[in-house]
DNA sequence: TGTACATCAGTGAACGCGCGTTCACTGATGTAC
DNA sequence: TGTACATCAGTGAACGCGCGTTCACTGATGTAC
């Protein structure tokens, strides 16, 4: 997908690049799969420009994932955090049915938050974003247990039995889709209320 | 690593070498992280032999890797079936035990069997052996209803809902080991009883 | 308004590296006679 | 029991490739005067 009409961007504007570099990386890593295959140069044909170019914007290869990444927990963060319903418990499902949906839509992306051992931990940007992500989980949680709409008497505990069973139906429902799953609402009410304790 | 020592094999011990390369490319998988690492020259480098020796027993890079997580999906299997208990609700919480142990003991090969979604579904080794080990988990609950101890009356779909959590758990635990997780007795207690309908 | 020039955005060639794979080979081991 | 020889278990050199990174550079753009 090399892009040859590409037109150098004006004084000023280099910003630009940054942002396509951005999106060609993302893209790469969803069609190939690891992070490995976000290569600078595979970057660059895919913006179009040549592999050194990219230096002004990133200072080495690893920086082009790692900015994948903390986008990516941005997004993700964004995604919980726009939820605005009233009822508690429809406020949780839906927090917890787009943390799902974002799994789904990126699912290589969504690997690479939450699924990487080998990634040095003090390198690892926004890393407290990732606790964020369960903050929103279990605050939504105790607002269903302050509502009395929850039997839930470890909130903190039971948020994280439902972030796990999140986390692992997000990746294994991608990972291996010839499985007979059960249907979202299913699963969800399975989690929500036998962790939950919602009804 | 390097064995300089490494005796020839005799006459009709080639089968030998085979086993070697597997025990140093799962080394060397669980040692850094990804599949890519585990190149033929680091393979042979860690055995003490020479790049091409491979050959004369795997057909390529690949067939190693392949071979990695057959032998451990096989260990897997292995461990579950292991169980031997007669309390239907202890059966099933010793193979649910037994699951996250396998996983904590060899997390970067246990993320290759169900976390890899870049793998091309046909070249996959043993492919029925993954729903074997959901079976086993799910035949676990089903003794258990049968002998009146769950109140599950969609087994498959809870003992996915168990699977599913069970994995996520052993990912996350992994892969984010400074999370406060709660103690994995008080995490299974949650899953079987929340989520398998059990006492 | 015109022009010299600093700056910015990006290029092209080159480097050394580790990789998978091939090829022709070597030398110890066991076996047929 | 001795020996010629086939076989087996590996080796060493070489290949072409894509990679990250460095370096000196180019040429369009905007600005100071």
């Amino acid at each position: 997908m090399t892009n040859s009409t590409r037109e150098r961007n004006r004084r000023g504007e280099g910003g630009k690049l940054r942002e396509e570099i951005l999106v060609a990386a993302a893209g790469l890593l969803e069609r190939e799969g690891n992070p490995e295959s976000v290569t600078l140069r595979a970057v660059a044909r895919e913006v179009g420009i040549s592999a050194p170019s990219i230096y002004g914007h990133f200072e080495d290869r690893e920086a082009i994932v790692f900015a994948v990444i903390d986008a990516a927990l941005g997004d993700l963060l964004d995604a919980l955090r726009a939820v605005d319903v009233a009822d508690p418990i429809e406020r949780l499902r839906r927090i917890a049915h787009a943390y799902l949906a974002f799994a789904a839509g990126r699912p290589h992306r969504y690997r690479l938050l939450f699924d990487r051992l080998d990634v040095e931990h003090d390198d690892y940007p926004r890393d407290g974003a990732r606790e964020d992500t369960f903050t929103a989980l279990s605050d939504a949680l105790q607002a269903c247990v302050d509502a009395g709409l929850s039997t839930s008497t470890d909130t903190l505990g039971d948020a994280t039995a439902i972030w796990v069973a999140l986390h692992g139906f997000a990746t294994l429902r991608s990972g291996i889709p010839q499985f007979p799953w059960r249907a979202e609402p299913i699963m969800l009410e399975k989690i929500l209320h036998g962790l939950g304790g919602i009804a």
